[in-house]
DNA sequence: CGGCATCCTAGTTGATACTG
DNA sequence: CAGTATCAACTAGGATGCCG
């Protein structure tokens, strides 16, 4: 089948895309991808990665992504519990766009911080 | 120079990087952004292209975007008043990552959409 | 035309404590 | 260990109306 994907447009209000991409920015979700991008990862783990995230918020950026099909949640049925997070095929898409805003915001970061200042400067001194 | 700009890293509680890369990520960001990729656009055709902005919020928006140095305001003293927004050196550079978040999102909008009914029919149909 | 001021709501985030 | 429950902000966002 062909793919018929480009009704969707960011731009149209009410457009799907436009969600899917607010998700791709939200506060967590680009950092929980980051944490797994190199193979499957515990909560534990990701909570010490990730720093400042509470185990509320992370549970439920997680659950959402698992919702949207970009990762799995594996239950090993052992004593103590042991849950294991992976990306899923589709998930492993997203990690090129997002290390590539990653890269940028890191290599502009210094740039953008003294725009700032100068804004500030100028503006109320 | 060199760079050090290494420094910084987004999975660090407070690291200025990561604030960026929200700012990046927030509702409304992009889509000034890609309203404005193709060069100067004044205030109203900035609302018309954003399906679903309003006028305070997109002021808001653009109001942080200069700040950070991403975009530059120009004042026409005429009367009706005329004003106009642009991308400077700084913002053309983000457009790249910008566009390629964009294009996964809407490539992948009808999977997404799929991978949520699929889940939330298995969990409470 | 291009905003700013005001008020308001509604969803998000967070701190803390507790459980299977 | 891996969460959930509860409560308390906080604040982004929206509706409305006025001004230079």
């Amino acid at each position: 089948m062909d793919t018929e994907a480009q009704d969707f447009d960011v731009m149209t209000l009410g457009c799907p895309s436009r969600v899917i991409m607010q998700r791709l920015g939200d506060k967590w979700t680009p950092l929980v991808f980051l944490a797994l991008k190199d193979g499957p990862r515990r909560f534990s783990h990701l909570r010490n990665d990730i720093g400042g995230v509470t185990p509320k918020v992370l549970t439920q950026t997680l659950r959402s992504l698992e919702r949207d099909g970009l990762l799995n949640r594996t239950i090993y049925p052992e004593v103590p519990p042991r849950v294991e997070y992976e990306l899923t095929e589709l998930g492993h898409t997203v990690l090129g766009p997002l290390e590539v805003i990653r890269a940028w915001s890191q290599d502009h970061a210094s740039l953008i911080l003294q725009a700032r200042d100068d804004y500030d400067e100028r503006n109320d001194a």
